[in-house]
DNA sequence: CCGATTTTTGCAACCGGTTGCAAATTGCCC
DNA sequence: GGGCAATTTGCAACCGGTTGCAAAAATCGG
């Protein structure tokens, strides 16, 4: 039904290797031969069909990418990054929505069906032991918004998340707050645990403040809300640090909702920096995760790890620094 | 290095065709040699190669999933929507991001190169034509937000834009209003176009209205306030129809930058009703678009022509209704 | 236990490409 | 034009599976 090589080998007159090397970067076909097969091809309408030809060159171009998070709108964002820049290096993003499964185990069946070349982790709320399992499996991984460690067990690209906790502190701090509440995302998401830690961190560094701090059971703005109009109910802190822009938004409603003002009453800060925290009635003061230069980054890596994949597993950590907009009191 | 059917075949001490045969669905196996060769795989920790075998079987179970809007959050749930059902059907999106491109010629090359079962164009801003073109490759495609056709050239699931116009004009009469505003999407996006066109068929029916009309440029939150900002500036209307929820929610926040009041001095009406549409500092009036049913309507066409592919095409259309929240004053 | 039927099995060809190797061709220099 | 090296070409085997077909084995009825 479709047309193959063998189709235009015989149209051009040449053999079936002739018109694969046409069609192969660096292989050796002279000139004549070339413009044969090339106005063959063109009058049949050939293209190279990429999965017979990934059989026996080992690579088929194709990325696992997987995430668990669909209903933060930043991942929208990080969809369009990943997917563009997947595919200005000829690259095929195979998308897993790994919502509600904590087991890498099918994922890993499944990308390794499908023979992909390598693995992106998107998600901050994995455990590091999930992307393991597909080094386990000998297929190249990174883990992007991942965990921080000196010696991980795969390679991640994200942030200082321990930092982003100090920073946020220091910050609440200087705007003169002395009741601060940490707003979290999911208890036993590892971004979680780490921005909890530098916060306190700190915190124990200034006297006389009272720090309180609960988790919201999703990165999600009903979440968010939700978790916020709790605390309302009972005798809520000057100011809080979310978990991270769309809690913070469920916050900023709910603050809304009972009727106080932001930052009049209640000061609120994110992290992230989403396209949304910039809206003119949300105008969100945060801290900016460079997704643009970690999405980059992961690329990069797994674009290496293809050519080496063996290369030691390493952290590589981006900057983030303080957006201020109108959520906060200002310093102080 | 990675483990094959012959290796099983091997060990399990059978032919390469017994393994191969416990692997697919209704062959031809004992059960004795069925557990000598599960056996072994599990030893071995065989799973078998997706891709190799598409080679003959033509399957691939790799669905292209095309769309070009990576900034309008109702996509993320789209996205979720339809990568879990693909997923639930054992079949594994291919993600193109299509941004700025409208020429199909790279997507149905690369989708061919793919060798994808099928292909589903997730748009409400893309031509007939784009989707018309992997048919015309032979491929299986579904139009999800397509435009609507007595005989269209592809299959399209969507909603009805024209009556979704007529709705908004009603629901907008019904309220009182009498200057009254369409705040478009893109001018070339076949679902503004179409909205219009009901829009103004409905207020046609009513006497002493007057109709404005103007198009954002693009289906954006920036654009969304910065045509709102721009007819705040001249002589706005009492009520406007954006072309979707987060045009809505762009107008709204330039509504309430220019110290005015919704739905006290301007009504807003959206379409989509996406998550964000009901969070509480939001709370918009919108028409709801069931884009769950309309996704399991795409994913049950386009696999239904995989057994199929000559069935002629047709629009199947999911009805609107609205969601009354509180950007509209009351009806009278 | 026999012969007829049904089920299971392995062989071999094939899917659409790639690639090592040896043979054929080309280009170059004298 | 001849000799030599460099380039190009086709053959054939292979990548990891599937499948039609005929032979072998199992099942069944009598």
């Amino acid at each position: 039904m479709n047309v193959t090589l063998k189709d235009v080998a015989k149209l051009a007159g040449v053999s079936r290797s002739a018109v694969s090397r046409t069609f192969t970067e660096g292989a050796s076909v002279s000139a004549k031969t070339r413009r044969k097969v090339e106005e063959a091809a063109e009058v049949l309408g050939y293209h190279p069909n990429a999965l017979a030809s990934s059989l026996t060159t080992g690579r088929t171009k194709l990325i696992g990418l997987i995430s668990n998070n669909f209903h933060n709108p930043i991942f929208l964002e990080i969809f369009d990054l990943f997917t563009r820049a997947l595919q200005n290096r000829g690259l095929r993003p195979l998308l897993i929505n790994l919502t509600d499964e904590t087991d890498p185990a099918n994922s890993v069946r499944l990308l390794r069906q499908y023979s992909v070349d390598g693995v992106i982790v998107a998600s901050s709320t994995l455990s590091p032991e999930f992307a393991k399992a597909f080094r386990d499996a000998r297929m190249p991984v990174v883990h992007s918004f991942g965990r921080f460690a000196e010696r991980p067990d795969v390679h991640v690209v994200g942030i200082d998340n321990v930092e982003c906790g100090r920073m946020a502190a220091r910050t609440l701090v200087a705007r003169g707050y002395r009741r601060i509440g940490f707003l979290g995302g999911p208890a036993d998401a590892t971004s979680t645990q780490d921005r909890l830690l530098g916060f306190r961190e700190a915190l124990a560094e200034a006297p006389g403040l009272a720090l309180s701090h609960s988790f919201a059971r999703a990165y999600s703005f009903d979440a968010g809300r939700a978790e916020m109009l709790r605390l309302l109910a009972a005798d809520p802190a000057e100011a809080y640090f979310c978990g991270d822009d769309v809690l913070s938004i469920g916050a900023l409603s709910a603050v809304q909702s009972a009727g106080l003002d932001v930052p009049g009453d209640i000061g609120l800060m994110g992290l992230n920096d989403m396209e949304m925290a910039g809206w003119a009635n949300i105008d969100l003061t945060t801290i900016h995760q460079p997704i643009r230069q970690i999405i980059d980054g992961s690329i990069a890596c797994v674009v290496a790890m293809l050519d080496d994949p063996d290369r030691v597993p390493e952290a590589q950590l981006f900057p983030c620094h303080l957006i201020e907009r109108g959520t906060l009191r200002p310093p102080i």
